[in-house]
DNA sequence: GGGGCTAAGATTGCATCCAGTCATCGCGAT
DNA sequence: ATCGCGATGACTGGATGCAATCTTAGCCCC
């Protein structure tokens, strides 16, 4: 096959691995790959334009952060939670997150605390799902940017990754609007951050975690396979 | 080359890769592959009986839970920890344990329970520091046996690795006698489970873990690169 | 008509091989 | 003598090829 493939003469970044696993994991979160959809070895390996090796090293990875279900000479499938696994995820979230916001907190400049507030009102003004998303998203990642951490911010990113899919699943079916308690709680966790009341915010992160957690549970039709 | 490797005929469990895992898993955790050292994959690869590339993917997933270094076009190396790392894991130990004991104390059987406490019993009998170790990691496990989760168990787990050679540095520095906390602490967990009293037990396995982290942090020695 | 078996095709898993990158050592210049 | 620089060697990253396995489609039998 003409599989010409021109790469920009030697691009040997040491990292198509790499590359490879945060395309997977972006067309995942993207809904592109939807739980339960099998991974083919050479399609993704077409797909990002490298070998069947780099794949199987990204596959591998993915496996572990949870993204992707594997099973020995069988293939590759993108995860598929049940509610139950999905609140499992929340529950955890909820201890995990108020820690790393603790490391965090203590160095979020105040240049840092303006930008939170300003995702929060452009997410009380977006009408666009995946913006709304997007924007809650890098939110609460800011809040968090400030910790220097081995791996409870690795973890915590994770844990967002493998509930992507249902946040948006959720968001699309109740709509952005009738959220105005979201935009209060992230008002109120930049207010308390800005007065140093590290432990309010942390407070208030789990009981909007545990909220979401709710909300999800009441709309389990979101986790029946769509068939 | 006389790469005779006369592999069992066609030993195609098609898991070569998980194999290799978990022997360097196993490598590490009993302190043959010390923090620090570098792994080369050929080594790796006589060593289980593989080639380089089921190493790869072993690496690459060892890496995801943290317990290997992998640097692009250098190396890997054994993860090696800072005492304010291994504080942080063991502050997610804190936050993460008590909600998986709430996942598997409802399922624990009067079996299970009779089994830690024979195990919280050999502990106190126990001089040899490995046996001590291994006993304590099947009481806990066994505390968390019941659950059935998606993640948490697998995630409790991994970070029990990475901080497993530390742990066996301080318990070989302060001895096993005078560990009588330890022993009192494991039967109160084993006395409220057996109560029904999961909350009672969550909080005192979080004190306890809460308390092994300070007395961690007490021996900073521990820590330093041995040279 | 439905369930189980069989054979061909598709796909994974691994070994070998090659190209690119990094580290180390020796040499020469200042 | 020390520092900078270039070459050699070792190692990693990636591609291809082959054997083993699984999946699937078709057929037979019930």
């Amino acid at each position: 096959m003409s599989t010409v493939k021109h790469l920009p003469p030697a691009t040997r970044d040491g990292s198509a691995s790499r590359r490879v696993a945060a395309g997977i994991r972006d067309s995942i979160a993207r809904g592109e790959f939807a739980p339960g959809m099998r991974l083919r070895q050479e399609e993704i390996a077409e797909r990002f334009g490298a070998s069947r090796v780099p794949v199987r090293e990204a596959l591998k990875e993915l496996e572990t952060e949870g993204l992707v279900t594997l099973v020995a000479n069988a293939g590759a499938w993108v995860s598929r939670l049940t509610l139950r696994e999905c609140e499992e995820v929340y529950q955890t979230r909820e201890r995990l997150e108020p820690l790393l916001l603790h490391y965090s907190a203590p160095h979020l400049t105040a240049d840092t605390l303006d930008s939170m507030d300003e995702l929060a009102r452009a997410m009380a003004d977006t009408e666009d799902v995946v913006e709304f998303l997007r924007l809650d998203r890098e939110f609460h990642m800011l809040s968090y940017s400030g910790g220097e951490t081995l791996m409870l911010g690795d973890l915590v990113r994770r844990l967002w990754n493998t509930t992507q899919q249902y946040r948006r699943a959720y968001t699309t079916l109740v709509d952005v609007h009738g959220q105005r308690i979201v935009h209060d709680e992230h008002r109120h966790i930049v207010a308390t951050l800005r007065d140093g009341d590290v432990e309010g915010a942390a407070h208030t992160v789990e009981g909007h975690i545990r909220r979401t957690r709710r909300m999800l549970a009441a709309h389990p039709e979101i986790f029946t396979p769509t068939g």
